[in-house]
DNA sequence: ACCTGAACACCGTTCAAGT
DNA sequence: ACCTGAACACCGTTCAAGT
């Protein structure tokens, strides 16, 4: 359970912390990110935490920075190498999809529990809302109409996200997930 | 701020602490249901909190009921008194957005901070599909096609609170909403 | 510069004692 | 039966002291 402790480099970065809180937010939602909780799993001490963060609240930002930074910056990035609009979307639903967990991060930010992580919600928003004007400007929708379908596939998106999380055996898995998306995008992408 | 306590009744029942919690969770989020802070709005200490419930788990649960029967039964049973399916669907969309607040308690749900809002969460969302199934199979669509539209709507839906509650500016107010929304059940319930 | 360990505050929880 | 107030535990935060 506990992660091994580096001995590589005696010295913590903050990196380290939100890496740690990350892997715990996902194990256990942000409750169970907690200092004391945290620094064992690290290997220092609460003293330790409050020298790399002003408090809590700090961590949680650094935290939330590092998830945009994976989870958004750089698989727009993949996407953007994709030149067929119709597969780059069906790509996005894809890797969407893969983690079962995606989305928990996503949740804890929607819940509002943190001011802070609204800043990054409503930058990853915009920048994910942008990607999909794009998408729908490529398949040759004007840019009104492009906005209002990445809208609706965005929320689609999101939805699907939430639903999962929940896990009620609503939403179809393995192959049948595929035909579900498939033809959403469809609907979806239909002039 | 500190709303007045009734002197029409000296004692206290779970609904008075679950209702508190309810307005609390609204105005601040799941951090703000605090024992200690809310012990004063209702009149009471905290040791008689213990008195109505085991923990704060337990008034938890009792928040996410309250809330329940509130907000999915209640509505459901005002829809189901209208028999045309594309007004009672384009009526549960003008309830649900009605309240710019509403969805603040999925989202606090969906965030996984608490494990007994997933039972409420698996409930309200399997009578919400199930509610919406209905409307798609009156408008003509066999099960499967049916129970697939209820999906997709409810995942639109759920969409739409989430980026409501972001406030990221990309959801249309007003009139603009309203024409969003009905071009959107235009997709939706087109064959 | 970076870290430790003790101290304190806050809030969840318990419990003996009151009505 | 229902409530109070004091006590304790847990974790966020501070800080003087160490390297």
């Amino acid at each position: 359970m506990v992660a091994a402790v580096s001995k590589t480099k005696a010295r913590l970065t903050p990196e380290d912390w939100a890496q740690a809180a990350l892997d715990s937010i996902a194990e256990g939602g942000l409750s169970s990110v907690a200092v004391e909780a945290l620094a064992p799993k690290v290997g220092a001490s609460k003293g330790s935490f409050y020298w790399h963060f002003q408090d809590r609240a700090a961590l949680l930002e650094a935290t939330f920075a590092l998830w945009e930074k994976a989870k958004t910056e750089a698989i727009i990035e993949e996407l953007d190498g994709i030149a067929d609009p119709r597969r780059r979307l069906r790509r996005l639903f894809a890797i969407a999809l893969s983690n079962p967990r995606a989305g928990r991060i996503e949740a804890v930010l929607s819940s509002q529990a943190h001011p802070q992580g609204m800043t990054v919600l409503r930058r990853v928003t915009t920048r994910r809302v942008e990607f999909l004007t794009g998408v729908f400007a490529d398949l040759g929708f004007d840019p009104a109409a492009a906005r209002r379908r990445a809208l609706m596939t965005y929320t689609v998106f999101l939805g699907l996200f939430s639903l999962r999380q929940s896990d009620v055996g609503i939403v179809p898995t393995g192959a049948a997930l595929d035909d579900y998306v498939e033809g959403v995008l469809d609907t979806l992408t239909r002039p």
